[in-house]
RNA sequence: GGGGUCGUAGUUAAGUCGGUUAUAACGCCGGCCUGUCACGCCGGAGGGCGCGAGUUCGAGUCUCGUCGGCCCCGCCA
């Protein structure tokens, strides 16, 4: 008897086939104005509300929901075939839109005023049990959403994600098509490029013994499109980066490539911030400040403690160094550098909170947490005992310290100071929520140093990269001085995220070998890396830069997504694997024999 | 390379000082139900606690190792 039910099931379960039937509207798109007319649909089951009577099913396409209802009175058999109806099964209906009863309005839902009464409908497929409810509100590990990515993308947010990211990504076409730029795509199997980021490396058959390189970005490719004439260029292109994931960093991630020529920085910015205004205007109806404020990279440090400021909230560093030299405060007397963080009514904060700021600043190396609380009638510490009255007037008038108050200090290396202050400043901001999450704050860091020192490496590299041009003025001291050159770069920031980057780049070949130079890469050096672009400096390249932005991390920041992972299709853990695909894999030995490879029988950890 | 955190039915979680047969909700299966919208009601099945050792009379609980997810430091021109 039982084997006869299965039967009688699966035979209600036979599948039908599309045949002549066009779907006619989307889930979302429905409304009172189409009372009465037939309609036909197309989607997936979201939810079903079978009360043996009526039927109710919720069908959900990538664009939202319409409720659909079976009846027995309208059509006896479509209702009681719709039994066997389950989750994501994917089905089609006809039916008349119909004004929903009195009292039956479902004001949380947009096609809530409406629903279409089924006349005749099929079954296109059938679907197990998924492993967690397609849902938005169901909270479910990220492994197994990654596992079944292509189930975690019907969810209505992050399929919500990728059609507004289409939508920028449009939009941001638009906008450098009406500027006359290019779309001109670059090669992935390129060449590595020592500088920089680990690079993937691709094997090369034909050449046996070298390899490919994935780019990390077009930049060079883009200056040979400049020394080309073609004079406006961008790519919204996939770059890769061997490197360690985070939350907002994968190893392949999207950017809008940018190169412009015979133009100067202000140009460049010009563009890109209009970029920027405009999809945020054509996507969000959001209306950004015009024209985005700047914030020299020296300042940034001094006040922020990053070189990418969320300026949405207005806490800032206070350097006090000056005021401590003579201290009896030994700690902070000797101190190459000294700075403190007023926190407007941080008074309130425990003990044990306190502990925890401690324990959170120890990650960017401090060796301790000092703070003063500012009490109505003296300030309460483990350091103060060591001031003297001057150096409490000194502090209190410069931070402008008034009772409630709680202050932060660090002392050490520049280095340690910015980062412990400049990270515990982003945690109070959220402790005493003081970011506006409906406000996008943009700033131009600019005026940055041209190089950074590498202590493992024992030389000066470029902070941006070797082929940003130095400011004017520091030419002559670039080689002699390299602590003080400037570059002709700029960054843009966005609520604390670097979201794009760029420079004017060396378009005479004596500034580019200089810079080489001052990089400590020799002649053959660079003749062997970058010989073709020292040898398209010779022709007549013009005047040109650019600028790179990280799509993903935009799109991330539109979305108000937490991980970037939300906002990119399929991507990978953060031991840069796929959970769908399980890359990466072994390959046979067919495959290896031809690329000349072999393989050491077990990988060593060191090595 | 390092630090932190998590891993228990399909899912999300609870599980006390180590103690009988490991809880709950949702989901699933079956039945009932003509206005629900995360429908409701009744009944049922389903896991041996990521994996491997160890301690113990006895381990989901303790120890060691290992695998995996996430966050972070380093790294990311």
């Amino acid at each position: 008897m039982e084997d006869k039910y299965i039967e009688e099931k699966a035979e209600l379960r036979t599948l039908d086939a599309l045949g002549d039937w066009k779907r006619t509207h989307s889930c979302c798109q429905l409304t009172a104005a189409d009372i009465d007319t037939e309609v036909c649909l197309m989607g997936w089951v979201q939810f079903r509300r079978d009360h043996g009577g009526l039927i109710f099913i919720d069908l959900r396409d990538r664009e939202g929901l319409t409720q659909v209802v079976f009846s027995p009175d309208e059509n006896a058999s479509a209702h009681e075939r719709a039994h066997v109806l389950r989750v994501e099964y994917v089905i089609a209906i006809k039916g008349i839109v119909r004004a929903r009863p009195e009292g039956m309005i479902n004001s949380g839902m947009k096609t809530g005023e409406i629903e279409v009464e089924i006349n005749d409908w099929k079954l296109l497929n059938t679907s197990a049990t998924p492993p967690f409810s397609v849902e938005d509100r169901v909270e479910t590990s990220e492994a197994l959403r990654l596992k079944y990515r292509y189930l975690d993308l019907r969810r209505p947010k992050l399929a919500a994600n990728f059609i507004l990211r289409n939508r920028v990504a449009q939009s941001v076409r638009r906008y450098l098509d009406n500027l006359k730029f290019l779309e001109i795509e670059t090669p992935i199997l390129t060449k590595s490029t020592p500088e920089g980021a680990r690079d993937f490396l691709v094997p090369s058959r034909l050449n046996q013994g070298e390899f490919y390189a994935l780019p990390q970005s077009p930049q060079l490719f883009k200056q040979m499109l400049m020394v080309s004439g073609m004079e406006r260029y961008y790519q919204i292109c996939k770059c890769f980066r061997d490197e360690d994931l985070r939350a907002d960093r994968q190893p392949e991630f999207t950017q809008i490539d940018i190169e412009m020529s015979f133009v100067d920085e202000e140009q460049v910015m010009n563009m890109a911030e209009g970029m920027v205004r405009t999809l945020f205007r054509e996507t969000l109806g959001q209306e950004l400040p015009d024209p985005f404020p700047r914030m020299p990279f020296d300042d940034a440090m001094q006040y922020y403690g990053v070189d990418k400021p969320d300026i949405r909230f207005d806490l800032k560093l206070t350097e006090i160094t000056d005021i401590m030299r003579g201290s009896d405060f030994k700690v902070f007397a000797k101190a190459e550098m000294v700075k403190g963080m007023r926190v407007p009514g941080g008074g309130v904060l425990s003990r044990k909170e306190i502990d925890d700021l401690t324990e959170f600043v120890a990650i960017y190396g401090a060796k301790g947490l000092a703070w003063i609380k500012i009490k109505e009638d003296d300030w309460q510490s483990p350091i103060v005992k060591f001031f003297s009255q001057a150096e409490r007037d000194g502090i209190r008038d410069r931070m402008g310290l008034v009772p409630g108050d709680i202050v932060f200090f660090q002392a050490g290396a520049p280095e340690m100071v910015n980062a412990a202050l400049g990270n515990l400043r982003l945690k109070m901001g959220e402790r005493f929520e003081l970011i506006d999450e409906s406000v996008f704050a943009p700033v131009w860091i600019t005026d940055f140093p041209l190089f950074e020192y590498d202590p493992e490496e024992k030389r000066h590299v470029a902070r941006h990269h070797p082929f940003t041009q130095v400011a004017e003025g520091d030419f002559e001291t670039m080689v002699s001085d390299p602590d003080n050159a400037k570059a002709r770069a700029y960054d843009i920031v966005l609520n604390g995220y670097e979201i794009g980057g760029g420079s004017i780049r060396n378009h005479n070949l004596d500034n580019q070998k200089k810079m080489f130079s001052a990089l400590g890469i020799s002649d053959e050096e660079a003749e062997s890396k970058f010989g073709f672009l020292l040898s398209a400096l010779e022709y007549g390249a013009p005047p040109h830069g650019g600028i790179a932005f990280g799509l993903d991390r935009l799109i991330m920041i539109l979305c108000g997504a937490k991980s970037i992972r939300d906002v990119i299709a399929f991507p990978k853990t953060q031991k840069a694997t796929c959970l769908m695909t399980e890359a990466p894999g072994e390959v046979s030995s067919r495959q290896l024999r031809d690329l000349g490879i072999k393989l050491r029988e077990k990988p060593k950890k060191d090595d």
